[in-house]
DNA sequence: CGGATATTTGACCCTGCTCAACTGGCGTGG
DNA sequence: CCACGCCAGTTGAGCAGGGTCAAATATCCG
């Protein structure tokens, strides 16, 4: 949400973010709001020791942290980045008081959150009922929709097959497994940290069954 | 949402809806926003034929409709009413326009949002690491809830098994199973539509494994 | 009363998770 | 320089949760 930036920005606080460092944790108490300049981030939810779910991606533009805006007083969810980044920061309280004032400013919001329930109850749908093979599929069409390609054609991020896997709600093992044979059938192809598309209709083709 | 309506008081217009009569369907164009004043409501999102996801019930003072505040034109799943209800009705239009200026009614819409939001992400993370029966007591507790109780102890709601199966995400058929367990152990018990909850404490140990 | 539709149960079996073994670097120290 | 251990990555075997299908039973209605 860049437009929004113009109207708060006497008050912004601009600081990097460490690849891998968290810029809050699950549970811990809510102080401000973030706003992505740089870089990417996961969100994600801790399940049990090692397993969490990854529920959507931030990069530049994207807002972190709205989910302070509800009746808890503690974030629901983790920020960490995946690589090194740079966000705005506000103070929880002023861009509350902001909000109560501004109206376009909260317009925009609105439909920004409207915009993200309705992903996360695709999400949902979607983990109920989607074979791991589609969701896998589907994990790597929406990185591709979100991040884009770079000049050589791999998505424009650099993830760890875990957060893969977290991202699709599977397992590391199983993740594996279904990327060989997307590998063997020419859909992708994923080297080290490089996601490359060699059939993307295909792809759309498994996710759809 | 009650404290809103004074403020829309003007424009709003009420109908009555009929036990199983949908209110709108996934992908029909949106043309308006319903504030629910008596009776209750299932959203849902289709996936097959015979298969879909209840993504959340709404009753007296709830919001439905909401969703159409996003980028897309058309509803991204269905509300359907449970019993005979009767609904306010907004023109999309004029709520848009509303919420533009004035920023009190704009700021409850976003804790509102938010708080879904937060709903949402944790039906996420349950729907992906939480075994069917766990899944199956949170829906149990989720309804108590959102519903409470009648005089008798009966959480005061009417619903099919079928649509308890969509809320926590499994089959009709392994529902059974588990409610026959469920009963056994002096949990719960479900007989016609009605539920009646013997043993709160020891459902929510099954929800925690 | 008969057919249709909803419940209930049982048998089966497949997806995908768990666990553990194997591989291949890579750093360390003998 | 090689041997050893260690860790991440990779693969396979085994198994069980839970979904599918169909049969058996109950309920509803014309």
């Amino acid at each position: 949400m860049p437009e929004w930036l113009p109207a708060l920005a006497v008050h912004k606080r601009n600081f990097e973010v460490k690849k891998g460092e968290q810029l809050f944790k699950e549970g811990e108490a809510v102080d401000g709001i973030f706003f992505v300049q740089k870089g990417s981030f996961k969100i994600h939810k801790r399940w049990d020791k090692d397993k969490e779910l990854i529920i959507r991606f931030a990069r530049s533009a994207d807002i972190i942290g709205h989910m302070g805006l509800g009746k808890k007083l503690l974030y629901p969810v983790s920020a960490t980045a995946l690589e090194p980044a740079v966000v705005c920061y506000l103070d929880m309280a002023f861009f509350e008081a902001t909000l109560k004032v501004n109206a376009e400013l909260a317009y925009m919001l609105i439909r920004f959150l409207a915009n993200e329930l309705d992903d996360s109850h695709r999400s949902m749908r979607d983990l109920a009922h989607m074979p791991v093979k589609a969701r896998i599929a589907q994990a790597f069409i929406s990185l591709h929709q979100q991040f884009g390609v770079d000049e050589q054609g791999f998505i424009d991020v650099e993830i760890s097959r875990q957060d893969i896997s977290s991202y699709a709600g599977t397992t590391y093992e199983t993740l594996f497994k279904v990327l060989n044979e997307f590998a063997k059938q020419g859909v992708l192809t994923l080297t080290g940290r490089k996601i490359f598309i060699t059939d993307l209709v295909k792809l759309q083709g498994i996710v759809n069954g």
